[in-house]
RNA sequence: GCGAUUAUAGCUCAGUUGGUUAGAGCGCCGGUUUGUGGUACCGGAGGUCGAGGGUUCGAACCCCUUUAAUCGCCCCA
């Protein structure tokens, strides 16, 4: 017997077929998050998978690896740039712009769904991956920061993940004291230059913010002096950072402060927060976000102030598994086909059971004699037993986990 | 882009310094036993040992290449 000589397509790279317990679990993250934004009033939106690639790379800064490497950019028949979007902010920031949402600001925004980067995958980060995400557009006061963080914090509690999960806090400060900031570190870090590790030395050029978060012990040596961005913060940006803790506080919220976390792109004002934990390794940012009053104007908008997070879908699912508050997937009434001669009773049955609004499955192949067996494996609150007797089919109703009179009335 | 580890049945894994026809458990299919039920036993199907090349009388095992996965680095919007 040869084979025939067709190779199977492999999945590609970095992207997973989602099944069984991961399948739950990603639905249960997805189901609570949309419960909890409506308890906060955000609007459901949706949106394209793909815009045009000049959407993401104005936004994100011509020049940078992102930009060049980590996207799913390609060309239409028209020859035009697109990319499958790699964040959701970018394209809602788009949407806000070219539908003229300014008209309901401040508008608070969630939406979920796939999201692309052309990365390598590891634990926690695939090439297409899932995120749920909430934006407030329009909004420059810190009740929209601490409106955000609250309902991120309900929504990691009621996901059951909360344990050992922290957020930590900090503040970019306006415009003019992050550029001062950065500055005071360029500055501080070039002295010792010669000391920092290889790729520190690079991000001195290119990020220097970065270094702050590194992880070779050669850096860490120099972070513990490096100037801090509380000493560069003007007094309105003290007093935002103020007003966002405060409200944390007053909303119950426990918060550490982390003055190593930093953003990347220049966009990025005051807040940057991220939930993390240590159960996932290398990948222990769980929730993350942070006010963009910079974006707007990058595409090309009146400057508007805007501040939102995201979180992985995938790790959240990780994290959850095993919480225990994932609903048991139990079918109600499991109908066994003991007798070929009572297939047709049993395909009624079954129909009446679903129309009745029961979950119901039909055992109706294999050896009969092991149907029965094969029922009892499954994860069934009853068994409905069908043979075939002097007057036809016989029913026996067994193992009852559930209401036996609504069963009984269903298929009688 | 870089590094480490890994790849044997549908799943989880054994497989001796390189040596006959590559195994187990679970699952699947069939049969027997039991008969108001979750039992036990018997049998069967299912593998180009990730792919390609090389060394060797002989390769799942050694070497090279390649693909993929896992974990980490870079990056992290």
């Amino acid at each position: 017997m040869s084979k025939p000589q067709i190779e199977t397509p492999q999945a590609i790279r970095g992207t997973q077929d989602i099944f069984g317990a991961d399948a739950d679990a990603f639905a249960f993250v997805v189901e609570t998050f949309e419960r909890v934004r409506k308890l906060y009033r955000f609007r459901r939106v949706e949106m394209p998978v793909f815009e045009k690639t000049t959407v993401f790379s104005r936004s994100l800064g011509e020049t940078t690896d992102v930009v060049s490497k980590e996207m799913y950019s390609f060309e239409d028949r028209g020859g035009e740039s697109l990319t499958l979007r790699p964040e959701f902010t970018a394209g809602l920031a788009r949407a806000y712009l070219t539908n003229g949402w300014k008209q309901y600001a401040p508008v608070k925004l969630a939406t979920h769904g796939p999201l692309f980067r052309y990365e390598r995958p590891q634990k926690g980060r695939y090439r297409q991956f899932h995120q749920i995400d909430a934006e407030v557009i329009g909004a420059a006061e810190p009740t929209a920061d601490v409106e955000l963080l609250v309902m991120a914090d309900q929504l990691l509690k009621e996901l059951g993940i909360a344990e050992g999960v922290t957020l930590t806090l900090n503040t970019l400060g306006d415009g003019e004291s992050r550029e001062a900031w950065r500055a005071a570190l360029i500055e501080y870090f070039r002295a010792v230059k010669g000391e920092l590790s290889e790729d520190s030395q690079e991000r001195l050029e290119k990020n220097p913010l970065r270094i702050l978060d590194s992880k070779d012990p050669r850096d860490k040596a120099f972070l513990p002096n490096a100037p801090r961005i509380d000493d560069y913060l003007s007094s309105e940006a003290q007093d935002f950072f103020a007003a966002v803790t405060g409200g944390l506080d007053a909303a119950g919220v426990a918060w550490t402060r982390n003055g190593a976390l930093v953003r990347g792109l220049d966009y990025y004002r005051h807040t940057a927060f991220e939930f993390v934990t240590d159960r996932l390794g290398a990948q222990g940012t769980v929730l993350g976000g942070g006010r963009y009053d910079g974006l707007m104007e990058s595409l090309g908008g009146a400057p508007t102030p805007a501040v939102g997070w995201a979180a992985g879908v995938e790790r959240l699912a990780m994290l959850v598994s095993g919480s225990g508050l994932i609903a048991e997937d139990r079918t109600d009434v499991t109908v066994v086909v003991e007798d070929d001669r009572a297939i047709t009773e049993g395909v009624a049955i079954a129909a009446k059971l679903r129309r009745g609004g029961l979950s119901a499955e039909l055992v109706a192949t294999g050896s009969p004699r092991k149907r029965f067996d094969k029922a009892v494996k499954t994860n069934t609150r009853a068994i409905l037993a069908l043979g075939w007797g002097e007057d036809g089919v016989t029913q026996r109703l067994r193992n009852v986990d559930a209401d036996a009179a609504r069963i009984e009335a269903l298929i009688a």
